[in-house]
DNA sequence: TACAATTTAATTTTACACAATTTAATTTGA
DNA sequence: TCAAATTAAATTGTGTAAAATTAAATTGTA
């Protein structure tokens, strides 16, 4: 690549993922609101739905995302009905998280919300596969320490 | 996929592209914060680095935003002497955005940004150019209009 | 045992994102 | 020509993100 077209636009990897992520989310938008929850809302459903229970910092590391956006966020799902925060008894610091029935019974209406990402883009399931492997893959290279 | 699947956060394309995004907006923050500027204002300075002057619609176009975000980011450039905000003689409507010499100056300091994912990456060009053109290819498919 | 170090979640601050709405300017069509 | 429709940007309101900081609890070590 010629050194001034390292400084375009198209040329940016970061700005196509950036770009393809909120193009995603609108994408969901209009089916999250039916579930009556958010983008960020819907990936901590995802991760309850497949746990029993969790914990802030567990969701945090699912998630990458630290307890200043995850708090708030389950404070507002807790008002909301879908789940329940509670102090963990052995360690007073840990807040276990819980899906309420409310919270369990969205699930079934969210099968929609990965569809509509499968079917717009029409791809094998492989193609997807492979993709979501190489997308796997540079998170783990991106997350390494930084050697400064 | 079976469907019990289909919910499981590791399969959610959404989220890989999500986390990445982020992962990659982790990575440059502290090389931006050397050229005192956020992630997105590096996007708009990209886009402005490419063309002589822009306005607030085109650097929407380019960048899939709209102007709840542009207006306040591009006038806090303005403020960070990075660019001007002209309104457009011939139609009022138009804000034209152009580049200080401040803002021009910093493109030299840019390259590093770029280059710190693709050394993090280790990829060949061509695997980063297929992997653009594929992101790229789904940009467009997520962005068609929904047929409801 | 006492205290420093570490951990967990909460809080504070700043900057986005985006839907909805508003304001002002321009275009369109009768 | 003029009102209706459309456009461009600004504003409003809500919900993230993430760095930095704080408060409380737990762990590690002398």
């Amino acid at each position: 690549m010629k050194k001034d077209d390292l400084l375009k636009l198209d040329n940016q990897l970061c700005f196509s993922v950036y770009a393809l992520s909120r193009e995603i989310t609108k994408l969901y938008r209009p089916l999250l609101d039916e579930l009556g929850v958010t983008y960020p809302q819907y990936l901590v459903l995802l991760v309850l739905w497949e746990e029993e229970s969790s914990t802030v910092k567990h969701l945090g590391e699912r998630l990458y995302l630290d307890s200043g956006t995850l708090t708030p966020m389950l404070k507002r799902m807790e008002i909301a009905g879908l789940l329940r925060r509670d102090r963990d008894k052995e360690d007073e610091r840990t807040v276990r998280i819980s899906l309420t029935e409310k919270g369990e019974k969205l699930r079934a209406n969210a099968y929609c919300i990965p569809e509509s990402l499968l079917k717009r883009l029409g791809s094998e399931e492989q193609e997807v596969d492979r993709l979501l492997a190489t997308l796997r893959g540079m998170i783990q290279q991106v997350q390494q320490q930084i050697p400064n």
